[in-house]
DNA sequence: AAATTGATTATTGTCAACAATCTGCGATCG
DNA sequence: CGATCGCAGATTGTTGACAATAATCAATTT
């Protein structure tokens, strides 16, 4: 579907070198929640979970730390970043901006085998609306937007919409996030495949920032209910 | 102007590890040229030039592959990183997009005293061009750019923007980019900061994607110019 | 003469040890 | 009784050494 030429395992450890191999593993460590947010990252913990000595995990981390998926102190070791929610809307402006270039660039390049592609991954969300699934809405709806970038054929900015996705993913409410109307979010993605198919680029930009703009909303109210109780 | 705390040596060191430290200094290196597009770093050389081990060194140059200003193969070493115009091509994608965002929050945020600070360089911007001084015309209109996204007050966007920023400067041609109309270049700042002015948030976006866009056309130009003889 | 092989050298990848710093806790003193 | 000081223990910062890999170049072979 995504047709990228995925590597043998030899071939990544004879191409990646050990820290670079680290660093996707703790950056899962990270995403998946294992290394908690705030969480005080031990080298030496880490250097025997991998089998390794420090020196490549000392790499690892300085390559997340650019990745600002954690922080450093002098002397006190790195941390997992958190995230507030003026920074996460401090990112969600950027995202906004890229989204809407992200669905201009769609509307033009995308394949049509693309477009099928990402109408199946909706109706598989839809399935999990029905079903109350939120976790494996979010799951699909992270593969979606993926997707998106990767047909929009830039490669720098699918790196740099990932980068700050990932860092949208450090906020303390994960989970809770789409609580409310993951049901109207979707409603939102078939609007833009819409537009899509009918290779309108400047409506498929307009709906994918407005629908960036209803996720900041629909964190925001998580966040406001979050805070009350 | 930029009214950043500029600490001390002392707290630089005391706050900073020695990777972070090398990290800005091999940066430094890389963009003012003294480490050419392409060559091979070696560590020990700067390990050497810096009186550390090559630890420290090596951190470094995984944040800085991170930030992609180097790129690193297995075995061979890192390489300061050359983009090609079609890479560049990609940035100025973004580019335009954030910059459009950059107008429209400086219009909408920017102090009378900011806006006095961006007048300043934009006049020291016409004597260079009066004396026909590319190279410091170059310089203060990375300052200008740069102070331009410091005052829309994301720094979160600030981060992101330099990074683009950067990679740009690995561009081959770089020196010669603005080598026909750097002229037009600076009326096109004027016109922005008109829109602040006015506090028109929707032209200063307009005029300031725009100013992006003449930018990617110029340095067009010069690459055919320069592919040409 | 061109290509291939093999040894030499330089450079990177990784490690384990040492030094410096911080943390937590108990003893001491006001 | 509270605060401060100082002492282990743990953790990070940095180093120098060793192993593995790649680049260089001369010798050999076809």
């Amino acid at each position: 579907m995504a047709q990228v030429a995925v590597p043998t395992v030899l071939q990544l450890v004879q191409s990646n070198s050990l820290p670079a191999l680290v660093q996707v593993e703790i950056e899962q460590l990270i995403l998946r929640g294992e290394l908690a947010i705030g969480q005080h990252v031990n080298e030496s913990e880490l250097a025997g979970r991998f089998g390794t000595s420090r020196g490549p995990i000392r790499e690892a981390l300085r390559a997340l730390e650019e990745s600002r998926l954690v922080r450093s102190e002098k002397n006190r070791g790195v941390f997992v970043r958190e995230i507030s929610v003026a920074e996460a809307d401090e990112i969600y402006d950027i995202r906004e901006a890229l989204d809407q270039l992200i669905g201009q660039r769609v509307a033009e390049r995308a394949t049509s085998e693309q477009l099928r592609g990402l109408k199946a991954v909706v109706a598989e969300m839809d399935v999990t609306v029905r079903v109350q699934d939120v976790k494996g809405y979010h799951a699909l709806n992270l593969k979606f937007h993926d997707m998106l970038v990767d047909f929009a054929g830039n490669s720098r900015l699918t790196e740099s919409y990932r980068l700050l996705t990932k860092g949208l993913l450090l906020f303390r409410l994960r989970g809770l996030q789409d609580g409310g109307g993951f049901a109207v979010s979707n409603t939102e993605h078939k609007a833009v495949i819409e537009a899509f198919a009918a290779r309108d680029s400047a409506k498929a930009g307009r709906l994918l920032r407005q629908h960036a703009v209803a996720s900041r909303a629909r964190m925001h109210k998580a966040a406001a209910a979050a805070a009350a109780q």
